[in-house]
DNA sequence: GGCCCGATACTCT
DNA sequence: GAGTATCGGGCCC
């Protein structure tokens, strides 16, 4: 049964939420069956100054959602290819979210597995919700999640353990290189630091689009 | 094991 | 028309 977190959970400061939601569990019902995913990576984009944030733009048809109520999923296409889930925060009329990056398999992984393309059953569970696209992938999200409220019934998250502050590791946020300054190096993502399930590696630094090799120098 | 590159379509300027 | 909150394969160590 669900006993999804309440909306007050999300209206409350983005960084707090982000923090918090770690150890919770992610849970979406398709076709009578539960997938089921403990929260092990998030980032926090708050407000239009932040610009790392979609809503820095403004408000516009896709970010809308963001300044809505809380605790609605916010769900977007990006390259062309992957979806992103995020969690709605702050109360209505401020524009901000928690990016769900990467949970850590509990229920459904055969059902993953599938969702994210692999024909055997033998995939190795840190391959598949390790990632914002792949976790989408994994749960069957996109585009018509946008918008769906997260305490159910096709998606909600549930409280779980609360991961202690010794096991919890900071780090600027993945994929923001380019945003302006200083908002490229916020320490906003939060993460399980001992968890096999987080994003690999950590560098994505990539920048360089037709140089070759890389000038270094400044 | 790490780095580089292309894929792909939608959003806003 | 440019830029994108990524992923996985290919290549080289």
């Amino acid at each position: 049964m669900p006993r999804p977190l309440p909306r007050s959970f999300y209206a409350r400061e983005t960084l707090t939420v982000a923090r918090e939601i770690l150890g919770c569990v992610l849970v979406r019902e398709s076709g009578g069956e539960l997938l089921r995913g403990r929260i092990v990576e998030v980032e926090a984009y708050v407000g239009e100054e932040d610009k790392a944030c979609h809503a820095r733009a403004g408000r516009t048809p896709r970010t809308d959602v963001l300044y809505g109520p809380p605790g609605l999923a916010y769900v977007y296409l990006t390259y062309g290819m992957h979806y992103m889930l995020n969690a709605v925060t702050e109360p209505a009329g401020r524009p901000a979210a928690v990016l769900i990056r990467a949970v850590e398999p509990l229920d459904g992984l055969d059902r993953m597995a599938r969702g994210r393309g692999f024909s055997n059953g033998a995939a190795k569970a840190h391959l598949l919700t390790s990632g914002p696209a792949k976790l989408c992938q994994a749960f069957g999200l996109d585009l018509r999640q946008n918008r769906s409220d997260l305490r159910g019934p096709e998606l909600w998250i549930e409280p779980g353990a609360a991961v202690p502050d010794s096991r919890v590791a900071v780090s600027p946020r993945i994929g923001c290189e380019t945003a302006a300054k200083p908002w490229d190096r916020m320490p906003w993502r939060f993460y399980e630091a001992d968890s096999p399930f987080v994003t690999p590696g950590r560098a994505l630094h990539r920048k360089t689009q037709g140089s070759q090799r890389s000038r270094h120098k400044e």
